[in-house]
DNA sequence: CGTAACTTTGATTAGTATCAAAAATGGTGG
DNA sequence: CCACCATTTTTGATACTAATCAAAGTTACG
């Protein structure tokens, strides 16, 4: 099922730690405690399931490097991407107490995951209050996140839609400290940025010919220039104010 | 700013103890410690906000009796509901770590709430990891009903969409035995609920009308009978398989 | 009993989906 | 290194869902 491992894997849960230390404070010594989790380290090619909604064993899986989806499917077969994940994330902590969940994680690029056994961490959970709160915290981030996806899908026409996507993903690699320029790492097709943001790719296609013929991005598969960061804020109405660590990214 | 108490204010937290608890499980000095948080109770007529995205100061908020909604508004001024909150219902654990919220809380009905300070919250979490784990739970519960809504925007039409957002607020009022037979209590207003699933008010009654002649609803304002819970199950393709005791409804 | 909020109706338009197919791209094995 | 294949991007034509605009009923409440 997983890829062999032909890359070397980053040897520690270290991007875990930095992501749950960016948003709340944890001494030395929890930070070592996280870092002790026993975990499975594993690479996995793009396409490639993390975890699937039809897993019936549930570890808790963290991203540490490169870029995942969560989707789920409706009764009529359509897909829709509800997150887009990249380096540290914590990637379904729900996992932790429901066996079954209607979540996919799928691999965007080529990933490096490591799986926790839900057991251990709920073992230094129960004895770290200060990794509970964090861990507590990065839940309400992801819901703040979900939440501006729901305004983003139900209020926002196709244009604003892409533009707020790609100014969410660019500003949430800044804050991770994964571009420092314009250009970023774009890890979508424009089949999954449909997926994402309740279109077709077809209409997808033509808005984003729109967004490079007024100057604002360049986009191809893997990376993302973006030529007029006022602009594109603008046409999709993003404020960062929902992310962590907004006033990172430069203006 | 707040309505003046008028009607027998509920007294204590027990309805937040009985979500933590159906959910986490809790002992009894955590029960204790938490129906124990120092909190002021509020009565607060329809309409009114439980708290404002203008608002500095930042309490907790817990819904104990009624019907509450989270909105954000887009640049355009339109409104996205995010979110339906019943009896129970934790409002905006987010405040306790960011003083800036772009959430509004708005009272869908008359109701009771119970406003605890951050600090003291904060303060109970860090020494009792039960109660840090159950808040954490909770956040993910509520997670994943926020997702659910956006492949309910995403990837349904419109009269699926409002077909699933019936069910869901049915399935969650019996999971929090508010509701034994086929009838609830139905919080909003058509206008409510196009803001709710992304559509305009007309839009929404003219579907409402479509449900009703198919016998599977009758609703007015305040009151909803699901006459056919199958067939709206089926045509919001609706599974309650994301909420916590989604067995518990009747089929 | 009057007024504001909510629901309903009708006519028209805009935005996006759908269907079909061609061009470009990228990876693979010979 | 090239030919081939699968995937992705692009183009065009048409259909349909839901928005918009306007106004008339209806309900609830003070």
């Amino acid at each position: 099922m997983e890829a062999a491992v032909l890359t070397p894997l980053p040897s520690t849960l270290a991007a875990m730690v930095r992501r749950l230390a960016s948003h709340s404070s944890l001494s030395g010594a929890e930070r070592a405690k996280l870092l002790d989790l026993p975990h499975r380290l594993v690479s996995l090619d793009r396409g490639k399931y993390i975890a699937s909604d039809k897993d019936t064993s549930n570890p808790w899986a963290v991203l540490l490097t490169g870029f995942a989806s969560s989707s789920q499917m409706t009764g009529e077969g359509s897909r829709q991407i509800v997150a887009v994940h990249l380096q540290g994330d914590l990637l379904n902590a729900q996992n932790c107490f429901v066996s079954a969940s209607n979540l996919s994680l799928q691999a965007l690029t080529k990933v490096h995951v490591a799986y926790i056994p839900a057991s251990a961490l709920l073992d230094v959970v129960s004895n770290h209050p200060a990794i509970a709160q964090a861990l507590w915290r990065d839940a309400l981030v992801q819901g703040a996140i979900s939440r501006e996806w729901i305004s983003n899908l139900g209020r926002r026409d196709a244009r604003a839609r892409i533009a707020h996507l790609l100014c969410e993903i660019a500003t949430r690699q800044k804050a991770a400290g994964l571009s420092a320029g314009s250009e970023y790492q774009w890890p979508m097709t424009q089949s999954e940025i449909a997926d994402a943001v309740g279109l077709t790719t077809v209409h997808v296609n033509r808005i984003l010919q729109g967004l490079r013929a007024d100057k604002l991005i360049e986009l191809d598969r893997g990376r993302m220039v973006i030529h007029d960061w006022f602009g594109l804020k603008s046409v999709g109405d993003f404020t960062g104010a929902y992310l962590p660590h907004c006033e990172l990214v430069a203006a």
